[in-house]
DNA sequence: GAGTTTGAAACT
DNA sequence: CAGTTTCAAACTC
């Protein structure tokens, strides 16, 4: 689907250009012929949230106080179009924030024009203050399923946009409007179109209610097939003038047509409009709903237009564009947080590049192997004014990636971050430190934008580790096909890898081409503005009693398996529990801070934690300076942060260390040698002297062989203690009642037979350690004199034990 | 636990 | 790119 011509994606920044397809919605004006159904603008039946939902329900909620502006946006759609990620279900979407009232997206059963009447479709309280949860509770199809929350703040305009080629409106964070939009059938692309009711001055509206109404709107289409004809964007029709809109437009194609296994592109924008939502406007905002009907006749791409009036002003949008990577993941979830220009500020129509610099606000996560190319045009303004975002995104295939998201204290401002190359998309959240320097502070909307938290992408305490599939490729790919369902869950390889911290330092932008997958994004607690960090994953376990922010289903909306456990999913090849359980070796770093390389907690892309560092810099109340180490570690290798044991060459199945050893004295068979250590085989890359580790060495066999042997000897320890711990407790869940009923026993009662027998097998293992160890008869016998003595006071303390127990029970 | 060895990382 | 220095882990005693 084009949704954006060329001209426009031409001008786009090629650093968010890396998204498979952009698509610009232009102006917003939508085309009767690109709408099928739609109905005069009596018969609009808009988004109400007073309107039943049907079976689809979009909402945005926040726990807001009242008293904080609020905007609900209500979504009413055409009853045969589907708003559904799998066929028929519903898939309520629900971003709520703690603060505030959030903004509720219900598709109706009837279509609503594009009008932008502030009676018809959508109405939204926005509140711009309190920490925003994000509900998402979705339905994923197993197959490819993309979310993507944008957030826009959006403005009033206080005045007319002023005609294009004026410089670009100031964005004011007064408020947060918040429009969620998902779910098309299988090759229906939906398109949500917010425009304004504001007449905009100086625009140029070929034909259409809409076209002079819509100030801001949005764009969204879900599930559009990518040969699809964009509903929006095409010349005539649609949502097109940038330069008098705001314009965010989230595209999202799905190829595969019907099944529930269809890839799914899931987005969500919530706008922050702080200027229209004064406390004394009787009528809250009230934000026009249309549905759009493409012509496809098996797959009809469906185009929700949403717009959202401005009784008082216009909202002029500037050419800002930010490209969301193509979405190759056959899920994702994005969250986009845009600010939408103050009122005062002079439209623009240039796309403006997304950069850290401009504050974009931008947090996508995307996969490459999906097919549908996903473009998202968004009005940025200077970075002061962005409201926080976060997004979280669910990437489906293998190489996926655990990302966390974690609230700040204060509200971040979501930057994308532009790695060239890369295979991911990477954004910073900056908290916003002052409010809108131009717009017009209202009084509700002022407040509110001091105390704006972060919007949490769910509501429940459930911890967010969501899986994100790395974006192949930076330019735009025609989509592939989504294959298999449920790839979200279970095809993560994920290596714990740091990203970047939200240390609001434009000019360091390192290039992450090369990091390994695996990231977290967590709060920056002494990172002054800072609004989040992109932490490893695996230091989210050390964050658990933090407040995550999370992406919950709702209660009654099952969300997919995967991402409510995905914190279980297996990271560096290891599950969770694996991770969690066996403890990072702690660092010992005296002099390096913690910033180099010489770290093995920041080359692996960790925080310290527990470590024995001195002056340690590599935790979140150094971000600065951690993301500075970052690039120059990257500056100096790009590759630094990757894995060092890869895949050798083509063909060959052994691993092998990237960039070879250099040992010399060690004969590369002791743990100086990375290789060795790595447990492969120095190559024909290393450039080791004397090595000992290939394959025939005589002295690595033997070195296996012991080693080998005395893993075997562990675990068989372990075996034989576990087996006699638990008949122990077998045998005293037994001999309970005696206990209890004779007034104690004596530990040598549970001496029975299966207990000698594993103590038996616990001696004999000490025996063959001795033996194998060649120790002498004394140290042999008296290592197996101290096994006996453990087991006896396993015994013991376990017979001691529930000796208490009982008499607790008794009490 | 202190000291030594080692090799990667960092530096020149 | 090569040589040197720095650094922290691995190792030894």
């Amino acid at each position: 689907m084009d949704v954006v011509s060329p001209e426009l994606n031409s001008l786009l920044p090629d650093e968010i250009m890396d998204t498979e397809a952009i698509e610009d919605v232009p102006h917003s004006q939508p085309d009767a012929a690109t709408v099928e159904s739609e109905p005069s603008d009596d018969t609009s039946v808009p988004m109400e949230t007073d309107t039943p939902v049907a079976s689809e329900n979009l909402s945005l909620c926040s726990d807001a106080a009242a008293t904080e502006p609020t905007q609900v946006l209500t979504t009413s759609v055409a009853p045969d179009s589907t708003l559904s990620i799998s066929s028929g279900s519903q898939i309520p979407v629900s971003i709520s924030s703690s603060s505030s009232p959030l903004l509720t997206l219900k598709p109706a059963l009837a279509t609503s024009t594009a009008t932008t009447k502030t009676t018809d479709s959508v109405t939204g309280t926005v509140s711009t203050s309190g920490l925003q949860k994000l509900t998402a509770p979705f339905t994923i199809s197993p197959a490819n399923h993309q979310i993507i929350l944008n957030k826009v703040a959006s403005s009033q305009a206080t005045e007319a946009a002023k005609s294009a080629g004026t410089p670009p409106q100031v964005i004011k964070q007064e408020g947060q409007k918040l429009l969620v939009t998902a779910i098309g059938k299988s090759g229906q692309p939906i398109v949500l179109q917010l425009p304004h009711t504001g007449s905009k001055p100086g625009i140029s509206q070929a034909s259409g209610d809409t076209k002079a109404q819509a100030p801001q709107f949005k764009v969204v289409t879900i599930g559009g097939r990518s040969e699809l004809k964009p509903v929006v964007g095409s010349a005539s029709n649609q949502v097109t003038t940038l330069q008098a809109q705001q314009l965010k437009a989230v595209q999202i194609t799905k190829k595969t047509p019907t099944s529930s296994a269809a890839p799914i592109k899931f987005i969500i924008t919530k706008t922050v409009n702080s200027k229209g939502l004064s406390p004394q406007t009787s009528v809250p905002p009230v934000i026009a709903g249309r549905v759009l009907t493409q012509n496809s006749p098996v797959m009809p791409p469906r185009t929700i237009t949403l717009s959202e009036p401005h009784n008082t002003t216009i909202q002029s949008i500037p050419g800002k564009k930010i490209a969301i990577s193509p979405l190759k993941s056959p899920s994702k979830v994005t969250v986009v947080s845009v600010a939408s220009p103050t009122s005062n500020t002079s439209q623009k129509s240039v796309a403006l590049p997304v950069n850290v610099a401009l504050g974009q606000q931008i947090l996508t996560v995307q996969q490459s192997t999906s097919a549908s190319p996903v473009k998202v045009a968004t009005n940025q303004t200077a970075a002061q004014n962005i409201k926080p975002v976060q997004s979280v995104a669910v990437g489906g295939v293998g190489g996926s990636q655990f990302k966390t998201i974690i609230p700040l204290a204060t509200q971040p401002n979501v930057q994308q971050i532009q790695v060239p190359g890369s295979r991911f998309h990477y954004v910073r959240l900056v908290t916003a430190t002052t409010a809108s320097s131009t717009g017009q502070p209202s009084g509700p909307s002022t407040s509110s934008i001091q105390t704006a938290k972060p919007m949490v992408v769910s509501a429940g305490a459930v911890r967010m580790s969501v899986p994100i599939v790395p974006a192949q490729t930076m330019k735009q790919v025609a989509p592939k096909p989504l294959t298999s369902a449920a790839q979200v869950v279970t095809t993560t390889q994920t290596q714990q890898r740091l990203i970047m911290p939200a240390t609001p330092l434009p000019q360091i932008q390192p290039n992450f081409t090369n990091l390994p997958p695996g990231t977290v994004l967590a709060p920056a607690p002494g990172g002054g503005n800072v609004g989040y960090a992109v932490v490893p994953a695996q230091y989210v376990t050390q964050l658990q009693q933090s407040p995550f922010v999370t992406l919950a289903s709702s209660s009654g909306f099952p969300a997919p398996a995967g991402i409510q456990t995905q914190a279980r999913l297996p990271l560096n090849g290891l599950s969770t529990a694996e991770t969690t359980s066996r403890p990072r070796k702690p660092c010992n770093c005296t002099k390096s801070q913690c910033l180099k390389l010489y770290c093995d907690c920041f080359a692996n892309g960790e925080f310290c934690n527990n470590c024995n560092c001195n002056n340690c810099f590599n935790n979140l109340e150094h971000e600065t300076e951690r993301l500075k180490a970052i690039k120059t570690c990257l500056d100096r290798n790009p590759e630094a942060f990757k894995p060092k044991i890869g895949k050798g060459k083509e063909g060959e199945s052994d691993r092998r260390h990237s960039k070879g050893c250099n040992c010399k004295r060690s004969g590369c068979l002791k743990n100086y040698c990375e290789c060795y250590e790595a447990k492969i085989m120095c190559s024909s890359i290393c450039k080791c002297i004397g090595c000992k580790n290939f394959e025939e060495s005589p002295e690595r066999k033997t070195l296996m062989h012991l080693a080998d042997a005395a893993e075997v000897r562990v675990q068989q320890q372990t075996a034989a203690k576990t087996k006699l711990s638990s008949q122990i407790s077998d045998l005293l869940m037994r001999t309970t009642p005696v206990i209890s009923s004779g007034g104690g026993r004596l530990p040598y009662t549970f001496v029975t037979k299966e207990v000698l027998e594993a103590t038996c097998e616990c001696l004999l293992e000490q025996a063959k350690k001795a033996e194998q160890t060649h120790q002498p008869q004394a140290e042999a016998e008296r290592m197996i004199l101290e096994e006996f003595g453990h087991c006896l006071m396993r015994i013991i303390s376990s017979a001691g034990k529930a000796k208490a127990d009982c008499a607790s029970i008794n009490c």
